[in-house]
DNA sequence: ATAGGGCCTACAGCAGGTAGAGGTTCAAGG
DNA sequence: CCTTGAACCTCTACCTGCTGTAGGCCCTAT
């Protein structure tokens, strides 16, 4: 039996986190001690570090919930699972191309700044207007 | 003197999110009509795409607020203005090395996955046991 | 028996908005 | 001039994924 800051200790998971994540039904609500403390099992454990593990790799939770559902039935068919891994890495890509366009508009824009007061700032300038850009950056930052 | 609505589909900011960057201080408050609707000058719509503009670029809120302000005093010297763009072009190559990190054991997850059932499924069990990754990925999603 | 860490609930707040309810205003067409 | 209906108003709650705080109990070692 272990204690919420063990399972804290263990996955690196804040007190606060384990809470939530039983609030939000992601962990099973444990029993509780005479005093009215949560007591986790050694599954437990396994779970939330399949959970942090999973929001390392940048699962969102609602993700993690279906993997997990498909964890606790090993009989059902495993392309489920692979399913939501390929969307997840679909997601990563785009994100990273879409830092990539950022990363190089931004850079353009340092280093063409050699001005020395603002009035003269290409930083500014290019954020003041749109048409300076190259790329056609329209989502926003994430 | 423009709607709301207006600056709305000039700069593809949704009315409420103009009336949020009121309300937390990015847009200064607008005249409004006789009967109470807001009426803003052009000046208006060009802070507006600057902040637009910034967002688009990843900028967060508090820095598009100093990068305004600088704006606003033409005679200050550029480097505030550089300084910010290049902690964003670091802070956007931050996160493309952490999700590139992502995409690799993301990728490798997926292409190992060859077998029925969920029982066998390298996907759900690579997120069971951390070990079973090449990188450290500490850091949580983003 | 007591000290002091860890635990409890409940609620507020972060970024950066988005959505809806319920009600008013504006401008164009008849 | 009047009506219609789109666009505007305020207010509040919600989203993701937590994190922090207040005020109070539990548990165990000494």
């Amino acid at each position: 039996m272990h204690t919420i800051g063990t399972l804290s200790a263990r996955t690196g998971t804040k007190v606060q986190t384990i809470r939530y994540y039983e609030q939000i039904g992601l962990m099973r609500e444990p029993g509780r001690s005479s005093g009215g403390q949560r007591r986790y099992h050694e599954a437990d454990l396994d779970r939330l570090a399949f959970i942090r593990h999973s929001r390392q790799l940048g699962f969102p939770l609602d993700a993690i919930r279906e993997l997990l559902d498909l964890s606790d039935s090993p009989s059902r068919p495993c392309a489920e699972a692979d399913s939501i891994a390929r969307r997840q890495l679909r997601q990563v890509e785009l994100r990273i191309a879409r830092l990539q366009a950022l990363r190089k508009e931004l850079k353009r824009m340092v280093a063409e700044c050699d001005g020395d007061s603002v009035a003269e700032c290409r930083v500014l300038e290019v954020l003041r207007d749109h048409s300076e850009c190259l790329t056609e950056h329209e989502e926003i930052g994430a």
